[in-house]
DNA sequence: AAGAGGTGCAACCGCTCCACC
DNA sequence: GGGTGGAGCGGTTGCACCTCT
C-alpha cells in the first residue's frame, strides 16, 4: 500500500508553470544540485532525473529558447560531430545556450531528413515539402551527407 | 476547407560512470 | 575493496503545429 502511494506521487507529463517556479526556487537557494531532495523535501512530486532534465533544457539561465540554430551553429555541430560523434554534452558545451537536447533533436532531424532527401529521387522541385519549419536543409545535406557517410 | 504527411520539441527510459559509505 | 545511491548522457517516443495537396 505504502509503496503504491509513493508510486503514485510522481508526477510525468509537461510541467507546469507552478512547477517551474517551485524548480527556479530551488535552484536559487540550494544551486543546480542534489535533484532528489526536491522531492524528498516534498517540494515537487517529480523525479530528481526529470527535474534536473528540465531545469537544463528550459530554465537554466542564458538559454537560447525558441532561437532556431544559425549557420554558423550548424557548422560547429557537424564539425564536432565529426570529431567526438554523438557525444551531444561535450557538442553542446561548445555552443552557448544550447543543451545536449537541443543539439541530439537537431542531429536526429537532420539525419531524418538526410535520410529521406537521399532516399527519394530527384523530382521535379514541387515535390520537396520544405516546410517553414525546416528550411536551410539543402546546403546542410550536401555537407552532412559529406561527413557522415564517412 | 479538410485531410495527410512531415518537422520540431519536450519529456521519459535505460544504461553507465562517479562519489561516498 | 566492494556495494549502493545519485547524477549525467544518449536514445527513443509522443504530441502539437505547420505546410502542401
Amino acid at each position: 500500500m505504502e509503496r503504491q502511494r509513493s508510486e503514485e506521487v510522481i508526477k510525468k507529463g509537461p510541467w507546469t508553470a507552478e512547477e517551474d517556479e517551485v524548480l527556479l526556487n530551488f535552484v536559487n537557494s540550494y544551486g543546480p544540485r542534489d535533484w532528489s531532495s526536491i522531492r524528498s523535501m516534498g517540494l515537487l512530486p517529480r523525479t530528481g532525473k526529470s527535474c534536473r532534465l528540465r531545469w537544463v533544457n528550459k530554465l537554466r539561465p542564458n538559454l537560447k529558447i525558441g532561437c532556431k540554430f544559425s549557420a554558423e551553429e550548424e557548422r560547429v555541430v557537424i564539425d564536432l560531430q565529426a570529431r567526438f560523434g554523438n557525444k551531444w554534452a561535450s557538442i553542446a558545451s561548445y555552443l552557448p545556450g544550447r543543451t545536449d537536447n537541443d543539439v541530439k533533436n537537431f542531429w536526429s532531424s537532420r539525419q531524418k531528413r538526410l535520410a529521406r532527401i537521399l532516399q527519394s529521387p530527384p523530382k521535379s522541385s514541387n515535390s520537396q515539402r520544405s516546410k517553414g519549419k525546416a528550411t536551410a536543409v539543402p546546403e546542410m545535406a550536401t555537407s552532412q551527407v559529406t561527413r557522415t557517410s564517412v
